[in-house]
DNA sequence: CGACGTGTAAC
DNA sequence: CCTTTTACACGTCG
């Protein structure tokens, strides 16, 4: 069954809703901050906007070097607002999901629309539906967005990166080998660092050189499933389904004053943490906690414990602090710089059809 | 198989 | 110097 889905990606999206409240810097290069808390500029960039690209400041970069890249230009460094960007996301994601046949929100700048229906199969029909979402969006919140159209999810959201901002690519299954073949491998969505370097070392760069690889090969380094998952990549083959689901896990993670070993320090913070989920997990129970550590080197180890289905967080966490004990029983000679807290194994209230009942 | 811990990836 | 949150796959153990 040949399917038709959008993907749709706000532009540079914290960014631009800072830029909307506040006239001032409009036009500015503006980046959207993580602040630490642990000194001055520690912490990192969320969200840079066109303006603040073009002088190499990218998300995920430590607000110091973009601070140094921004030296003598007039750049507007903001600490991020999740919450208001949120309710402005869930207004969006209202105007979009109307637009869709099955609707599935994948961050809260991103979505996937199965329009399979709503075009009766038609390129040209998608394409309208597209054009009206970003009209209402820019008629209705101010801003802009970038749209993919493809026969499936990997290539809509391919097709949506290929132009932005402001962008609405259309990648027909007969176009799909086309804008595969000669592409590196790293751009493949879903292929990252680590995948990109093993192929590498294989020889292989291009789209079209991993379709043509031996699976024997493949699977030697990833295994029977990931490589079939690689081969369907290379060649724009993705099956998986535009749908809703319910979220896994809950998770909240912060970063330490100072690195510790203290263990009062440490559960401190996370009962903190444990206080900001409570108003997340109101509507779902869970079945395990888990601690997430940190160290100084930047390694992430997590403990964690299954117990009876509860929606009590105070309830667990006892059971956190005797895993955080363990632990730092067991990494003696380590010191914490972040830590988290994690409940999953959830099970919702509603009665939903899930994977896990029967 | 379920529980647990790690690694990869994306935002 | 290095945030946050989630998904998913895989190995191991009992």
């Amino acid at each position: 069954m040949q399917r038709i889905i959008l993907h749709i990606d706000l532009d540079s999206f914290y960014a631009s809703l800072e830029e909307l409240r506040h006239e001032d810097i409009r036009g500015k290069p503006v980046v959207i901050c993580v602040f630490s808390g642990r000194s001055e500029d520690s912490g990192t960039v969320s969200t840079a906007n066109y303006k603040a690209r073009e002088l190499g400041i990218k998300s995920g970069m430590p607000i110091s070097l973009a601070k140094r890249l921004a030296k003598d230009k007039d750049v507007a460094f903001l600490q991020n607002d999740i919450e208001y960007y949120r309710t402005v996301s869930d207004r969006i994601m209202e105007i979009i999901e109307e637009e869709a046949d099955i609707f599935q929100q994948v961050s809260i700048d991103e979505a996937y629309l199965d329009v399979t229906k709503k075009s009766m199969d038609k390129w040209d029909n998608a394409k309208k539906i597209a054009e009206k979402i970003k009209k209402k969006i820019k008629e209705q919140e101010g801003l802009t967005c970038s749209v993919g159209i493809g026969p499936n999810k990997l290539v809509a959201k391919m097709a949506s990166k290929h132009q932005k901002p402001n962008g609405l690519t259309i990648i027909k299954d007969a176009e799909v080998k086309e804008f595969f073949e000669n592409l590196p491998v790293s751009k493949i969505h879903g292929i990252g660092e680590k995948t990109t370097k093993i192929l590498d070392e294989l020889g292989i760069k291009t789209a079209k050189e991993l379709a043509s690889s031996d699976i024997k090969i493949l699977e030697k380094k990833f295994g029977k499933n990931k490589s079939k998952l690689l081969l369907d990549k290379s060649q724009g083959i993705d099956d998986s389904p535009v749908e809703q689901k319910d979220r896994q896990q809950i998770s909240r993670l912060g970063t330490l004053k100072e690195d510790t070993d203290n263990i009062e320090v440490i559960f401190e913070k996370i009962k903190e943490l444990a206080t900001d989920m409570k108003k997340k997990i109101e509507k779902v129970s869970f079945r395990t906690v888990s601690i997430i550590t940190i160290d100084t080197a930047l390694k992430t180890q997590t403990r964690s414990e299954t117990v009876q289905v509860t929606n009590n967080l105070d309830s667990v966490l006892p059971i956190t602090k005797s895993l955080l004990e363990n632990f730092l029983k067991e990494n003696s000679e380590k010191k914490l710089r972040r830590v988290g807290i994690r409940v999953s194994n959830l099970v919702y209230k509603k009665e939903q059809k899930t994977i896990g009942d029967f």
